[in-house]
RNA sequence: GGGGAUAUGGCGGAACUGGCAGACGCAACAGACUCAAAAUCUGUCGAUCGAGAGAUUGUAAGGGUUCGAUUCCCUUUAUCCCCA
């Protein structure tokens, strides 16, 4: 049978049937644990993303399989998530039955692509046997004080009366009626992810992971050391206190205490509880209004330094730490409740932002500091220098000023070394229907009340209203949210909200291991043995919010005691993007989507996984070619003829005796070698160039006068069908049988080089004069540095080329080249 | 605005740790087979000059380090990504 989808089906039948990629506990010593990020099930087709991530990471896993790994790679559903909402909203079908149907079709598209996945393993988000367990992750985040809640802001279109998920602002305004978004304030969950923030950081140094990737984490992350300077306040002449009875402190975080002496007034959120309380009477009309305003500008333009400063004054004053000096508390967007503590000092003259902010208001500016060097020192002036015009501490270096300063302050209470870190707290309250309802109960007796672990899962209603109209989903199904408390008895609320979907992919990869555990989560004896996953394989796009909040569930899970490990997922590879062919990011408007199911039918699953394979670097991606794919087509062909040429030779002895035989069985060894070290670091496209090689040297010495033995021939054949199989299963499966040989060449061996037939008798090297090659001369590749110079100056090609220049120095690469300084 | 990545023939892309740039493939051109075409096979294929042997030049642009730079350093430009 010539290879086609037929072909395909043949094989795919035979692995199922035969269990082929079920994983085997007895070989739990051999195991490698090979995981693709999960999909999202939409209702498209499995998109050339998806290929190109899960097929070539099978070839991987399948090299390994030959390589005597025991394989785990299994295969699951992200399947709660917006899109099914809104489609719901759009078309009235319920998620439920979208998101069922669609992972049917993909569990269907993932066999065709002959993915070595574990079925058995399979889990969807989206029922009830894994979100029971996402609920019971929150309880325990819960009981260690992990999980909390607070006042946080979420975007709200006003016209539709709904809560906006980040993705669906655009430019500041709804995406479906086009209004102006505004914050609103919330109480919602967190997770206490800032509590590992420091060992999160600590380690990445162990991860085998791209460093691009390491570095946005460690940016996300963002350490920076400095120091918590502690202001007074005064309003109307008087310390002000707040509701619990407490006077008034605004700390701020800096990390150049050196310029405290010129700070000449401080900044404080304008949402923030302390702005409210500081304002005064007189200027409480100006500052509410300029709150509301605020409450429209998105973070990000507020952070923008190309935006003009605004901001007001708010009637009170901050009392400076070492001079007692009465400094004007202002408001401004520029500073973010979120962020640091939502107060900060500001020094005109050695900060850009303070300096404009100053300037547009009219606010003194204050030299404290000067360049160490002379160097020009304009304002603002944001190096760290020598101190001026501060006191006792002028003439001191910044370094030394911070030291000195906080040797002051610390006494007191006013500051203090510290470290902060970008990173906030993760927040996981979503006000949607799809997804992990959250465990928790509000008593009016009893309060926040944790639904008890033997009372899970929380079902989430099938029965809901998702029209958009100012409510949580969850809140309008009476029969969900009207529950007892499970403390008292009495009446008590469900939370309406659900949990962030990477909850659930927080930790997919250890429910993997046991996921038929209906008595916990997963077994700890397993998940010790079977993680962390060895290889994972997804996108870029998840370096910062996904690999860092699994990254910290597991090291949650680890202090609560049900792992024993430090991190999720040991080595990790981003494939690319495949472009469409205009080079442009595919997508439906452009009209340059590739749909995978037109090329598998007509060419073959394996066709198009080694055109993926071979057309791209695998973690660059790039444009797809048709003309690559009938490229690839053509070298399956010519495999497939010569198998049919060779098949009924009979496998034999043979011996190297002519030179053809010696130049066959080099490339033969060559392309084993490299396709075994290129296709371990992902570099697919070379793997399959020396493929490609070796077939044409097959072709070469079998068209010459005196072929090659054809024993050694077949050998050859055979050899470059295993190289193959990873990259063209199927494909590779048909030719072992043509061969003569029983399936299934997956309990094959991996073909081992031997390095003797890759020493050549003759080496060609080059002969530089200066660095410019004047010509190529062949040596012997056991001659020393002396033979090989003696070798080169006795060249009559030599002397020509030195032009009757003396030879100064002569630099020998062994096998490379030889360079004649003159 | 800050951080990061990338830039190599007509195209996709190779190049160990600083050591022969352009592997492999596509396209193109020439030839073989054919009545012819397709398929297949063989050969040529960075640029400039040269009939040719060959010479010069060449990895976004400019500079530097080095016997030697696609690779390391600095500056500039363009594209992409992340953060703000």
């Amino acid at each position: 049978m010539a290879y086609s989808a037929a072909v395909d089906r043949k094989w795919q039948d035979y692995w199922e049937d035969t269990k082929q990629h079920r994983f085997s506990q007895d070989r739990i010593d051999r195991k490698l644990y090979v995981l693709e990020m999960f999909s999202y099930p939409s209702a498209a087709n499995l998109h050339v993303g998806h290929w190109y991530n899960y097929a070539l990471a099978d070839s991987w896993a399948r090299m390994k399989k030959m390589q005597g790994y025991e394989i785990f790679q299994p295969m699951g559903f992200d399947a709660f998530g917006l899109p099914a909402e809104n489609y719901a909203i759009r078309t009235g079908i319920h998620p439920q039955d979208s998101t069922l149907s669609n992972i049917k079709t993909m569990r269907k598209q993932l066999s065709e692509m002959g993915g070595m996945f574990d079925w058995d393993a399979e889990l969807a988000t989206c029922l009830p046997d894994y979100y029971r367990w996402n609920q019971w992750l929150f309880l325990q985040l819960y009981h260690k004080g992990l999980a909390y809640r607070k006042n946080a802001p979420v975007n709200w279109c006003p016209q539709c009366q709904t809560v906006l998920a980040n993705e669906q602002v655009v430019e500041g305004s709804c995406e479906r009626c086009h209004t102006d978004v505004v914050r609103k304030n919330l109480t919602q969950w967190f997770f206490r992810i800032t509590d590992y923030a420091q060992e999160l950081l600590d380690g990445l140094d162990q991860l085998d992971w791209p460093e691009k990737t390491k570095k946005i984490q460690i940016n996300w992350i963002g350490r920076s050391e400095g120091a918590e300077i502690v202001f007074g306040a005064q309003k109307n002449g008087q310390p002000v206190i707040d509701e619990s009875g407490q006077t008034i402190q605004l700390p701020v975080f800096t990390t150049r205490a050196d310029t405290l002496m010129g700070v000449t007034y401080v900044v404080v959120a304008p949402e923030s509880d302390v702005c409210r309380l500081l304002t005064t009477d007189e200027r409480r009309n100006e500052v509410e209004q300029y709150q509301s305003t605020t409450s429209r500008v998105s973070d990000i333009d507020r952070m923008s330094s190309v935006r003009e400063k605004t901001g007001v004054f708010t009637g009170s004053y901050a009392i400076h730490p070492l001079t007692g000096e009465k400094l004007p508390i202002w408001t401004s967007d520029y500073v973010i409740a979120g962020y640091g503590t939502g107060v900060v000092m500001a020094v005109p003259a050695h900060d850009e932002r303070d300096f404009e902010f100053a300037t547009q208001f009219d606010l003194p500016i204050r030299r404290v500091i000067r360049s160490a060097d002379q160097s020009a020192d304009d304002l603002p002036f944001t190096d760290k220098g020598i101190l001026t015009d501060s006191g006792r501490f002028s003439e001191m270096t910044s370094d030394e000023a911070i030291n000195a300063m906080l040797a002051e302050l610390e006494p007191e209470g006013r500051g203090q070394l510290r470290v902060n870190y970008r990173l906030r707290d993760w927040l996981v309250s979503r006000q949607r229907y799809w997804g992990t309802p959250i465990p928790i109960v509000y008593c009016q007796s009893c309060g926040t009340v944790p639904v008890p672990e033997d009372q899970l899962p929380v079902r989430l209603p099938y029965n809901v209203e998702f029209t958009p109209d100012g409510e949580s989903p969850l809140k309008k199904c009476t029969e969900f949210i009207e529950t007892v408390c499970p403390h008292c008895g009495g009446p008590a609320t469900r939370d309406a909200d659900t949990l962030d979907t990477f909850v659930c992919s927080s930790w997919y990869q250890f429910r993997y291991t046991d996921n038929r555990n209906d008595r916990e989560a997963f077994s700890r004896d397993i998940v010790d043995r079977m993680c962390p996953v060895d290889k994972y394989v997804g996108g870029a796009e998840h370096a910062a919010m996904h690999l860092l909040y699994a990254r910290f569930i597991t090291k949650a899970l680890r202090d609560m005691g049900y792992l024993g490990f430090d991190e999720p997922f040991k080595s990790l590879v981003h494939q690319g993007t495949i472009l469409g062919a205009d080079g442009q990011k595919m997508s439906k408007s452009r009209g340059n989507t590739i749909s995978p199911d037109i090329y598998v039918s007509q060419y073959g699953s394996d066709v198009f996984r080694l055109y993926l394979a071979f057309g791209f670097a695998y973690t660059e991606g790039g444009p797809w070619s048709d003309d690559g794919v009938r490229a690839i087509a053509k070298f399956v062909s010519r495999i497939e003829r010569l198998v049919d040429d060779y098949r009924e030779t009979p496998a034999g002895r043979w011996q190297i005796g002519t030179d053809s035989e010696r130049e066959l069985q080099y490339a033969r060894h060559h392309a084993i070698k490299a396709v075994t070290i290129d296709a371990e670091k992902f570099q697919f496209n070379t793997s399959v160039s020396r493929m490609m090689e070796l077939l044409n040297a097959l072709n070469h010495a079998t068209a010459q006068k005196q072929p090659p033995q054809p024993e050694l021939v077949r050998g050859v054949i055979e050899d470059l069908i295993r190289l193959i199989a990873p990259f063209a299963p199927h494909f590779a499966e048909e030719m072992w049988e043509k061969m003569g040989h029983q399936p299934s060449i997956f309990h094959e061996m991996w073909p081992k080089f031997d390095e003797q037939a890759l020493v050549r008798e003759r080496v060609e090297i080059a002969v530089q004069v200066n660095g410019t090659i004047k010509f190529r001369m062949e040596i012997s590749p056991s001659d020393d540095r002396k033979q090989i110079e003696k070798a080169v100056m006795a060249d009559p090609r030599t002397e020509p080329a030195l032009e009757s220049r003396t030879v100064r120095r002569v630099i020998v690469v062994p096998g490379r080249l030889v360079n004649l300084v003159v």
